[in-house]
DNA sequence: CAACAGTATCTGTTCCGTCAGATATTCCCT
DNA sequence: AGGGAATATCTGACGGAACAGATACTGTTG
């Protein structure tokens, strides 16, 4: 079982959508280390992990008497499952509080404690520092508007093509 | 420990970079999926995950003697702890082979079977009738080239900016 | 209202990648 | 050549998310 020639695995047609595939699998390996690139002053300040970050912002911006899990499952991308255990972690933390949802005795509501927008807000203004500088600084100016443009459009895509996570 | 206002949480200048943290992790959370979006198929007909695949193109373009686990890690982002692991599990699989580097004892060279570059060529066959339809689909036309030109640059910079995984 | 399908959340299990440490080897400096 | 720092890979312990099943509740339908 040995193999001698390796080159002209594919077509040059084929290339372009590789070089995708393998530059998106780089970016999500370099996220799953987004610390480095954006939020690892979160992570040595706050105590948090980025992840929690996100979902303080998604809680945040939510407002009033808070979230379901579910919906903060949606909006992350993430299993309801994960999410218990997500907000078990960030309730011990002290960062959010969950109340029975008042329409629905299955559900929960998940919202922010005072401690909770305090780090949001802090660690946001200090994430505003190292975002643009640090992870857009390699893509030529004029492009990075519409890079994150891109960004946005796909990951609600990304969002709302996905199956119903459990 | 209650709170009342919740709106107001940040700045409307402060409320763009949130938003391309919040798409940025959301696309994280897709891409922990990206086997619906690209891949699903893939997993589908060859038993093997998006990640075995992207190894399998990674190894399979350096064709030769192979690649050393940690040029794999690397270009994966990826711990060359991990890499071991999934390396192990791809050649049970039949899809790659270790050998002895000659030219340094402590490594292995890793490099595509028989069979892993049947897989690779069979699922990048199939790969490119999804890719572009289904990913890049939510994006105007007219975008597309130019946002797959920016992942590429910052998945680059992202792997080299990366202190070096053990 | 009883039956039943659908939904929200939680929990046991499993998988998989990281982290830190161990071992073997190479490289560099004297 | 000898000693120590650096490097390649592997391994045990651990964390965290997915998956599937369980439980509790809701809404619909006969």
């Amino acid at each position: 079982m040995d193999d001698g020639e390796v080159a002209g695995i594919e077509s040059a047609q084929d290339a372009a959508n590789d070089e995708l595939v393998l530059a998106f699998g780089r970016l999500q390996g370099a996220a799953g280390r987004l610390e480095y690139l954006l939020g690892g002053a979160i992570e040595e300040e706050f105590g948090i992990s980025h992840l929690m970050y996100e979902v303080l912002l998604i809680v945040g911006r939510a407002g009033g008497a808070g979230m379901s899990m579910r919906a903060i499952a949606q909006e992350r991308v993430l299993t309801t499952g994960g999410m218990t255990r997500l907000v078990d972690r960030m309730e011990a933390a002290g960062l959010v509080a969950r109340t029975d949802d008042p329409t629905d005795r299955r559900g929960k509501l998940v919202r922010l404690t005072a401690h909770g927008r305090d780090v949001v807000v802090r660690a946001s203004r200090l994430h505003v520092r190292n975002i643009r500088r640090h992870f857009l600084a390699p893509l030529p100016e004029e492009a990075r508007e519409q890079f994150m443009e891109c960004l946005r459009i796909l990951s609600h895509a990304a969002r709302d093509a996905l199956p119903r996570l459990r």
